[in-house]
DNA sequence: GCTTGACCTCAAGCGCGGTTGAGGTTCCAG
DNA sequence: CTGGAACCTCAACCGCGCTTGAGGTCAAGC
């Protein structure tokens, strides 16, 4: 059995600070048990999770949406394929829409520039 | 002459409420002149300024940006076309970038998610 | 045993982009 | 001339995702 992990130990290797890691903590997006002296301990399963919260956040997803997916998963399981795939698909579809809105949004402005259509009631950037 | 807009109409003809309205003025995004009542009357150029800051915006460029950039525009001078393209040019390739990213992202997401390689000093998800 | 560094809790603060509210003034229609 | 809507300022607060700090405890090496 390789041993738990001390939050120092889980800060230096997912390279998120412990602040953060106790903020998590404390919006239920990982979870710890506690030595006879009040420290907290993490399975090693939790540096996956770290990475995962890492990655969603990095993809714009806010921290209670990961929390959604985060919660059908065990907290001291290891990921299956499954889990992997349905909160990839779920967020490929996110994050497919922001790019089309951005791609929308960047072509309307690029044709706004020139054209002076900045009235109002008809300029299509403000839907 | 048409004559200045007051805070009101200014607010219902751009869908901005008084207090972001305010709020821009304070950081310098719009101005006014006041009355000798001490109210804020805006010139009708104001009403392209605030939906130009609109629509960089929900491009997801932040209000210092869009200071800026409006900082190259005359207070109450009618945008020109040089203006627009400007700003065009230097905010696709700002949105570009991000497109980028996300892509990338997603790639990156979805290639990992039935791998396992969620692991740490490997995982590209996490650069 | 003692020191030192890692850990604990709880509360406050930050940056962004505003909103809300109190308390007061101005403007315009009737 | 007056009533009510629209306006004014200033300060406090919101949600998000944390960070910082005060004040105290735990654990491991010498």
């Amino acid at each position: 059995m390789t041993p738990d992990i001390t939050i120092g130990e889980l800060a230096d290797r997912s390279g998120v600070p412990h602040s953060a890691l106790r903020f998590y903590e404390s919006q239920g997006l990982i979870h710890s048990r506690r030595t006879a002296g009040n420290q907290r301990r993490y399975v090693r399963a939790t540096l996956r999770r770290v990475a995962f919260i890492r990655a969603a956040h990095h993809l714009g997803i806010p921290l209670s949406r990961v929390g959604e997916v985060l919660a059908l998963l065990p907290s001291d399981g290891a990921p299956t394929r499954e889990f992997w795939e349905r909160a990839s698909q779920c967020w490929s579809a996110d994050i497919d829409s922001r790019i089309d809105r951005l791609e929308r949004m960047r072509d309307r402005f690029t044709r706004c520039a020139g054209c002076g259509c900045l009235s109002f009631d008809g300029c299509a950037l403000l839907d």
